[in-house]
DNA sequence: ACCTGAACACCGTTCAAGT
DNA sequence: ACCTGAACACCGTTCAAGT
């Protein structure tokens, strides 16, 4: 089987999924096609087309996976069939948890995550909105609009356990911190300091943007 | 003057202003100091330690300049208080339009970052907000919260004016995009596709983010 | 048309050696 | 204690050359 962009494509998604982006090299993805680095060329300009490429098959899967969705979205039925495709574009995501960090150094844009963000828009069209509040309703959902969020910080490491002294030390320098997190931890006692359930953070955040909208949508 | 971590990360921040991220490199850095490059490693440990300690240096800065602000946040003002220190951090951040792009790559978190954060809880339980919803309100925000959101994509390039004909297959395979993007390109036809105004959609989003949140403080 | 070998410029980093 | 020269492994990429 001769290479193609097509290939190369997938062997770029393949390699990300199992080493991370980090193990991405045009090397590694010859390898994985078991051709030179130098044939890669032949099919893409440079590595940059290579990210370009990649971010469009996730967000190609997402289209296939989001438009199997036939949910009613006309008024107030939009946010149900919103939250919805965001919700399931996330669950693509995370299969391929590398993609968020790609799309966020692309700077061009794939043509399946324009494609997505036009049906988004005509959801919520469908829900009443004016072109004016669907514009700013994707500057308000931001990233959130594909299904991820940029985590602050991993609270898997760092803060960890260093003991009381530490940590009293810590109380002091932080003290609205700590006493959140030793509240919150208290009334989850399960995750000790894995204390942050993603899916439900994630969820909470989306669904106070979209009421939020539905309340101007409302009104207007 | 010899070299000192202090210098090395201060010489770094001035490298990213000048050149951009991906002209900071290990060597680059090295002749901004009048050193080898084979110096450096006396005073940082390697190249991730440059990044997570020009972050911090970048996180300082805000707290420097949030820590002057003294507004009243006891309960319903915690709102304004909130919006003036997560406005005021975004106009430090304008000025090192490469930090929000390191702070994402970071996995070890900045003490500036997490001290900035704890004023914002502060801020927050003055405003009467519980521990649990104080937490829930840090994920909502995200990266806004320091200031910064990712954009989905760059509207300055792509997509541009590529003529009457390419736009109508446009118009056919994007129609609410289309047609949202003449709107809003129509009502405000100085910036013909420059079309987003960062500062306000930023604040559109913040607002309608706190607005929510407020609304979850009152009925708590 | 499609693939490759040799080579180049550029990384981050190690390590033994200088002062 | 602080700095450096030489060297290594690894990048992305060019280009002339193979089939």
């Amino acid at each position: 089987m001769p290479l193609s962009r097509e290939r190369v494509l997938r062997a770029a998604v393949d390699v990300a999924d199992q080493g991370g982006i980090e193990s991405l090299t045009m090397r590694r993805l010859a390898e994985e096609l078991g051709a030179e680095a130098m044939s890669l060329y032949y099919h893409v300009a440079n590595k940059e087309e290579v990210l370009d490429g990649i971010a469009d098959v996730i967000a190609t899967e997402i289209n296939d996976v989001v438009d199997q969705i036939d949910a009613p979205s006309k008024g107030p039925d939009w946010k149900k069939a919103v939250r919805q495709r965001i919700l399931s574009a996330r669950e693509v995501l995370l299969r391929h948890p590398w993609a968020p960090g790609v799309f966020d150094t692309r700077t061009n844009l794939s043509p399946a995550v324009v494609q997505y963000i036009d049906a988004l828009v005509g959801l919520m069209r469908d829900g009443g909105f004016s072109n004016d509040l669907a514009h700013h309703a994707l500057h308000a959902l931001g990233s959130r609009a594909l299904g991820f969020t940029h985590e602050l910080f991993d609270p898997s490491d760092g803060a960890g356990d260093e003991g009381g002294a530490a940590m009293l030390e810590m109380a002091d320098r932080l003290p609205h911190l700590v006493g959140m997190m030793m509240e919150v931890a208290h009334d989850d006692p399960d995750s000790t300091l894995g204390w942050c359930d993603d899916q439900f953070e994630f969820e909470f955040g989306l669904d106070l943007i979209l009421d939020g909208l539905d309340r101007i949508r409302e009104t207007a």
